[in-house]
RNA sequence: GCUGCUGUAGCUCAGAGGUAGAGCACUCCCUUGGUAAGGGAGAGGUCGAGAGUUCAAUUCUCUCCAGCAGCACCA
C-alpha cells in the first residue's frame, strides 16, 4: 500500500497508509483528542473525520474549541437530527433540505398540517433524547442510481429531485444519525453526543417554497439556532431581545414619531416629532449636497403613461407601480397615469430642456424625490418597507470619460455622510454585468473597470458580486453596519447608458456633433423613511442631539419656578434649541422617568435655588448624576451640541471648547 | 403575492354563544413634591369590515381588509 505525507499545523510531518481517515490520524496522535476530534482540515477542505485522505496533505484536527468549525458542524447534525425526530413523530412528513446558516440551521418539511410551537417544544425534546442517544454517524458514497431507487421506494420525492439535480459526476453521499438516514454532502459530528444538548432552541415555523420558487410547493420550515455552548445561545437571545427594544415600528409609537394605518397601507402619518427628524436630516442632506456641487430640481408625482412607455418602466416595472385613471366626468380628457416610482426618467425631461453642451457635464442634478411603488403586502415593514417614500436621490449626467472621476467624488461625497452620521463601518460591493443584458462585452469592461478604479482611487476595497448589475450596466452597493452588527444597504450607484437613449438625452459635444450622456444614478441614504428607522434601531431611540426631535425638557419642581422655566426655554429657542417646559403639577421623579422614557437627550430640573442663582439642573439622558449649571453656561452648551454636524466648525467662538 | 398566526379603550393585554374588563395614558380634584411612577374621582370601546348559522354573534363559519413571522419580491 502506497504511503502519503500528512504535515500537521507545527510544521511537522509523517507517513501514513494512503486512505487513512482524519479519525486514525487522531488516535494515532493521542486517546484523548480521537474522543474529542470534531472534524479536521484537509487541504484547507473541511474533511469528515470518516473520510479517507488519499494523498500528501496538510491536515489539521479539530476540536470543540475551534468556534468555526464547531458551529458549522453543532448546526449542520442538529438539522439532520432535528429531521430524524420529525419523522420519528411523524412519520409520514417528508423531508427535503436543511442547511446552515448564520447562528444556526433550518429544515424544509412537507407536511400536511402545520407545526405548532408546542409541536416545536416535542420535537426539541425528542431532539435532546437523540442527542442522549449518542448514535454514530456514519457515511457512505452511493451509486447515483441506488439511491433514487432508495428514496422512490421510502416516498421522498424531494430527495429524488434533489439527486437528479446534481450533477452526474459528483459522488452521491449518505449520512447516518443512527439509523435515520439522510443525502448530505458533510462533513459531520461523530456521533450524536458531540452536539450540546443545552446550546440550540428551535425559534420559530414558517412557509418556504421549495428551491426558492413561488409556483412551486410550500413548505414549511423550521429554523433553530446553536452554538458551543450554553452560554453563547443566551447571549444570542439576548442579543434578540435587544433587537426587539430597538424595533423602529415600537420606537415610533412610544416616542411619537409617526403611525401608519390601515386606509393607507404602507405609507406613513409623520408626527410632529418623527417630522423633526425628517427635516433636520432632509436640511442636512441638502446641506451637503450644494456643497457637493448638485443642483437641486422637483418633478411630478403623477405622470402620464407615455413617459413610462418610453423609460420602459411600463413594459418592466407595471406591477409595482400605481396607476392613476383619471375619471372622464371630472377631466376633459380620461387619461392614464402612474405615481412615478422613480426620478429618473423626469429628471431626464428637465435635462432634456434646453440644449446642453458639454460644458454642462458632468451635470449633478438632485431631487428629494417623493416616489411611490406598490409593493407585494408580505414585503412591507414599518417604515423600512413602504409604498411611498422619498429618496435622496441623485442623476449625474456625465461622458462615459467622467464615470471614474464621478464615482470617486461620489464615494467621497458618501463617506463625509456616513460619518457625520456616526456610521464609520461600511462596505462597498460591485455588482457585475448579469446574464441577461444589453450592451457590448467592451462597454461592459470599460464601465466595471472605472467602478472598481474609482473605490481603489478613493481609498476603498470592495467585494464584487458576479452577474448582479442591473440589464444596463453595473452597480456600487454601499452597506453599512449598526450597533448590533446588522447590515443595511443603503447608498448605491449604477452606471446606466440605457435611459438616455430611450428618452433621447444628448449634448453638443466639443466637436459640434450630438453625443450621449451616461446617467448615473446614485443615491446616499436610499429613502428618507429607511434611514430613520435605520437611526432609531442604531441608536435605540435615543438619537444623537442635533437629530434628536425634543432636544431638552426643562421641568419645574416647584409651581413658583415657573416663570423661571420659561425664560431659560425661551433662551434656549433663542439660540435654536428644540426645548419645551414641562410644567405639569407632577413630582420630578414622574417628569424624569417620562423624559427618559421619552429618550429626550437632556433634562434641565428648576426648584427655588435655581431660581434663586439663575442655574438649572442638567441631567443627560442616561446619566444618574445631575450637574449645577448657570443659565448662561447651559445655553451655550446646548446650543453648541444641538449644531448638526456639518455646521460645527462654524459654531461661534465660545463653544469651541465643547 | 404565498404559508401560518393575529386583530377587544390612545398603548399593553384579559375575557365569554346572552351586546365587555384590567394596568398605563387622558380629564378633574387634593397634593408643591429635589432627579425613573404621590393620592382620589371621572370619562373613554358598533370588540377590523361585510355576509352566513342561531331565538341571540364581538365570541362559531365564510369572504375581505390590515398587521406580524418567514418565503418570494426589491428592473
Amino acid at each position: 500500500m502506497s504511503q502519503i505525507s500528512l504535515t500537521f499545523p507545527d510544521g511537522n510531518s509523517r507517513d501514513y497508509d494512503a486512505g487513512v481517515t482524519a479519525a486514525d490520524v487522531a488516535a494515532g496522535i493521542s486517546n484523548s483528542l480521537a474522543k474529542k476530534a470534531i472534524s479536521a482540515t484537509v487541504n484547507g477542505q473541511h474533511w469528515d473525520l470518516q473520510w479517507p485522505i488519499t494523498e500528501d496533505a496538510s491536515i489539521a484536527i479539530h476540536t470543540m474549541k475551534d468556534e468555526v468549525q464547531a458551529n458549522e458542524l453543532v448546526r449542520h447534525d442538529l438539522a439532520h437530527i432535528m429531521a430524524r425526530a420529525v419523522q420519528e413523530l411523524w412519520p409520514d412528513v417528508k423531508v427535503t433540505i436543511g442547511p446552515v446558516i448564520k447562528d444556526g440551521w433550518y429544515y424544509d418539511f412537507d407536511r400536511e398540517e402545520p407545526f405548532t410551537p408546542e409541536d416545536l417544544g416535542e420535537i426539541e425534546k425528542k431532539m435532546k433524547e437523540i442527542i442522549n442517544l449518542r448514535d454514530p454517524v456514519k457515511t457512505e458514497v452511493w451509486d447515483r442510481d441506488v439511491a433514487i431507487k432508495y428514496y422512490e421506494d421510502r416516498g421522498e420525492p424531494y430527495k429524488v429531485e434533489l439527486i437528479e439535480s446534481i450533477p452526474g459526476d459528483e459522488p452521491l453521499r449518505m449520512y447516518w444519525h443512527g439509523d435515520w438516514q439522510d443525502l448530505c454532502r458533510g462533513p459531520h459530528l461523530q456521533h450524536t453526543g458531540q452536539v450540546p444538548a443545552d446550546a440550540f432552541k428551535l425559534m420559530s415555523v414558517a412557509g418556504a417554497y421549495w428551491r426558492g420558487d413561488s409556483s412551486r410547493a410550500m413548505l414549511q420550515r423550521i429554523y433553530g439556532v446553536a452554538f458551543t455552548g450554553k452560554e453563547k445561545l443566551k447571549a444570542h437571545l439576548t442579543m434578540l431581545e435587544e433587537a426587539a427594544k430597538r424595533d423602529h415600528r415600537r420606537l415610533g409609537r412610544e416616542m411619537e414619531l409617526f403611525h401608519m394605518q390601515e386606509e393607507a397601507p404602507g405609507q406613513i402619518f409623520w408626527h410632529p416629532n418623527g417630522w423633526t427628524i425628517y427635516t433636520e436630516l432632509q436640511d442636512y442632506m441638502r446641506r451637503q449636497q450644494r456643497a457637493g456641487g448638485y443642483v437641486e430640481v422637483n418633478t411630478p408625482q403623477v405622470v402620464n403613461r407615455k413617459l413610462w412607455e418610453a423609460s420602459g418602466h411600463w413594459a418592466n416595472y407595471q406591477d409595482n407601480m400605481f396607476i392613476v385613471e383619471v375619471d372622464e366626468d371630472h377631466a376633459r380628457e380620461k387619461t392614464v397615469n402612474a405615481l412615478k416610482p422613480m426620478n429618473c426618467p423626469c429628471h431626464v425631461q428637465v435635462f432634456n430642456h434646453g440644449l446642453k453642451s458639454y460644458r454642462d457635464l458632468p451635470l449633478r442634478m438632485a431631487e428629494f424625490g417623493s416616489c411611490a411603488r406598490y409593493e407585494p403586502s408580505g414585503a412591507l415593514h414599518g417604515i423600512m418597507r413602504v409604498r411611498g417614500f422619498t429618496q435622496d436621490d441623485g442623476h449625474i449626467f456625465c461622458t462615459e470619460d467622467q464615470i471614474e472621476s464621478e464615482t470617486a467624488r461620489f464615494i467621497a461625497f458618501l463617506s463625509k455622510v456616513y460619518a457625520d452620521l456616526g456610521f464609520h463601518d461600511w462596505t462597498i460591493k460591485l455588482s457585475t454585468r448579469p446574464e441577461k443584458r444589453i450592451g457590448s462585452d467592451e462597454s461592459w469592461d470599460i464601465v466595471e473597470k472605472a467602478l472598481g478604479d474609482a473605490c481603489k482611487a478613493a481609498g476603498y476595497d470592495f467585494e464584487i458580486l458576479e452577474g448582479e448589475g442591473a440589464f444596463y450596466g453595473p452597480k456600487l452597493e454601499f452597506t453599512l453596519t449598526d450597533a448590533i452588527g446588522r447590515n443595511w444597504q443603503c447608498g448605491t450607484l449604477q452606471v446606466d447608458p440605457n435611459l438616455p437613449e430611450r428618452l433621447d438625452a444628448s449634448y453638443i459635444g466639443q466637436d459640434g456633433d450630438k453625443h450621449r450622456p451616461v446617467m448615473l444614478h446614485r443615491a446616499t441614504l436610499g429613502s428618507f423613511e429607511r434611514f430613520i428607522g435605520i437611526l432609531i434601531e442604531e441608536h435605540a431611540g435615543k438619537l444623537p442631539i442635533w437629530l434628536a426631535p425634543r432636544q431638552v425638557v426643562v421641568a419645574s419642581i416647584v409651581s413658583d419656578a415657573d416663570d423661571y422655566v420659561l425664560e431659560v426655554v425661551e433662551a434656549l429657542k433663542a439660540r435654536g434649541v428644540r426645548a419645551e417646559a414641562d410644567l405639569r403639577n407632577e413630582k420630578i421623579n414622574y417628569k424624569v422617568r417620562e423624559h427618559s422614557l421619552g429618550k429626550v437627550p437632556y433634562i434641565l430640573a428648576c426648584g427655588m435655588k435655581e431660581v434663586e442663582e439663575r442655574t438649572v439642573s442638567t441631567r443627560r439622558l442616561g446619566e444618574k448624576q445631575t450637574k449645577t449649571q448657570t443659565l448662561d453656561e447651559i445655553v451655550a452648551q446646548l446650543a453648541g451640541e444641538a449644531t448638526p454636524p456639518d455646521l460645527r466648525q462654524d459654531a461661534p467662538a465660545e463653544l469651541a471648547a465643547e
